[in-house]
Formats: structure tokens, C-alpha cells, sequence
DNA sequence: TTATCTTTGCAACATTGTTGCATTTGAAAG
DNA sequence: CTTTCAAATGCAACAATGTTGCAAAGATAA
């Protein structure tokens, strides 16, 4: 799916910053910070990339991650997004990667009397299969 | 457990900044923000209440809850925190209340091969036994 | 092409995380 | 009770991120 059909499909405007934004998502499999989105270019302005990132969040085309180190990504979601109320995600603690593991996982909480879960969020620390077979050395 | 009885179990001084936010935590039952744990105090300066916390939390004293909205919220830990690796909290999307869930939920996820697990964490968005029960119309 | 609604850039401000350094304080030793 | 020293605190300062208002530029439909 391109970017431009991604945008039409959710009845939003083809302008520079979301295709950008998009296009980058496209690119990865893993999720993005903002500045990792941005890299070094300086093609549009913070609060632009502020306001595009939540915008294409509000409309469910990516979703946000938050780190237990209070740092975000961001992530395309898939299409049965809305239906799935668990949200589970892997952070490596050594190259930062951040992988959906959408199906992969399994929850069950016994709340007490009277509680309403809604949505239930998961990051997962620890190494990826990379970090673990090359470690690196040097830090 | 009073406050200073848990300083002097963990080998930390008895200063001021500490037994005030460690006898804030031990009043309350659900997790507390940096801002709602000063309330409007202006007892400690911002940095001193910043790094007490991280002190704190680095011995395991109290640990910290990092929401989906980025805010933190730092609870006290129980004396069986280090060996469980799954960290569960439920966090009521309208009063903003968050509680512990120590033992009350069970996780399993099938990671990609070689991928290792050091720690798990959760946050349940839902709405608490009081929020369902006396609803707020006003908003 | 024009008209209109949306997006963008810029300025500005709030909150939070973070460090360095000088001063004060806790508590252990004398 | 004093001295002493490591540790804690307050202050200044800066970075990153979240957030709003407003004017200028851009996208799309007529």
C-alpha cells in the first residue's frame, strides 16, 4: 500500500509532512521516535511533525508507543487495529528497537469488583535476536 | 512500616525530601504523580524531589508507572518486587487513579526466535470501581 | 482560477528530565 | 558535644518534548 492510497483511504489531504511521515513508517518494520523520523532533515518544522504525528493518530493510521523510559514511537497500525484491545510491543534495551507483537501474546487480569478494563498496554524489555548473537563490546 | 524503618532498612540517610515523599506514599494506597505527591508544597526544590525519586527507585524502594499519556506515577514497592519480572497496573481513564496489580495477572508471549525476556510491563486503561459506580456528567 | 478549509511555520510558553557546582546537612567517630 | 566527611540539597542553567495562537501557504472542489 502506498502512502498516497493510505491517505485517501482515511480521507486525508496529501500534504508534505504525512507523506513523509508515512513514507519512512513504510519503509521500517520497527516502530519510530520523532527525531528518528526526522533524522537530520529539517524539511518541516517540530510542531508540524507534532501536529502530523497526532493527527495520523487520531485517525488510526499509527499508533504510539510509550517506553517505560518515557520515550515514544511510532508505528503504522494494521488494519484490525481497533478491534484488538491488546497492544503489545518489544523494546530491546540495547539497539532501542521496537517491534509490534501483534497475536503474539496472551493477558488475563482478575481486576477487583467493579473495574472495566478497556485497553490493555504492553512493552516487553529486553535484547533482540541481534543483540543477543552480536553483542556489543564497547559502551 | 514507618518511614524511618524503611530508610534504615535500606541504608539511606533520614533526609528531609525522603521521609516526606516515602510518608506520602505509605498514606495512599493507588500510585502518585511528582506534582501530586508536592501538592503545593513548595517544601523541596523541583531537583531535589527529581533525583530523591530516582534514589529511591534505584534502591527499589518504590517503583515508577509510566502511563500512556507519558506522565509517571511512582509507587512503593512490595518486598517480593525484584523477583517478579511482570509489572502490572490498572490506570482508571477517568479519575486518573492507578493501582498496583502485583499477582493478579498472568502475560505470555511468543517472541521471534532468539529474542530474550528480561521484564514485562503493563497498564490496563479501564475506568475503577468508583467511576463506574457514580459517573461524572459534568464535562 | 478562485474560494475555502486545512496545513504549515513561527513565536511563545509549560512541563519534565538532567547536570554542575556551591552550600548545607546527617550521622559516625572522636 | 564537637569535628569531619560523604551525601543531600538548592540554585542556575540547559535540553527535549508537549502545546497553543495566529498569520501565511497550500490542497482540493467548484
Amino acid at each position: 500500500m502506498t502512502v498516497e492510497e493510505l491517505l485517501y483511504k482515511y480521507d486525508l489531504k496529501n500534504t508534505g509532512c504525512r507523506k513523509y511521515i508515512l513514507s519512512e513508517l513504510l519503509k521500517s518494520d520497527t516502530a519510530q521516535s520523532e527525531s528518528e523520523l526526522k533524522g537530520n532533515s529539517d524539511l518541516f518544522d517540530r510542531v508540524t511533525f507534532y501536529r502530523t504525528l497526532k493527527t495520523l493518530e487520531e485517525r488510526g493510521i499509527i499508533h504510539k508507543i510509550v517506553l517505560n523510559d518515557n520515550s515514544v514511537k511510532y508505528a503504522l497500525s494494521s488494519d484490525h487495529h481497533e478491534e484488538d484491545h491488546l497492544h503489545s510491543h518489544f523494546h530491546c534495551e540495547k539497539c532501542d528497537e521496537v517491534l509490534c507483537l501483534r497475536g503474539k501474546t496472551r493477558f488475563d487480569a482478575e481486576l477487583p469488583q467493579g473495574f472495566i478494563m478497556h485497553d490493555v498496554f504492553v512493552v516487553i524489555e529486553g535484547l533482540c535476536a541481534d543483540c543477543v548473537a552480536y553483542p556489543v563490546r564497547s559502551e
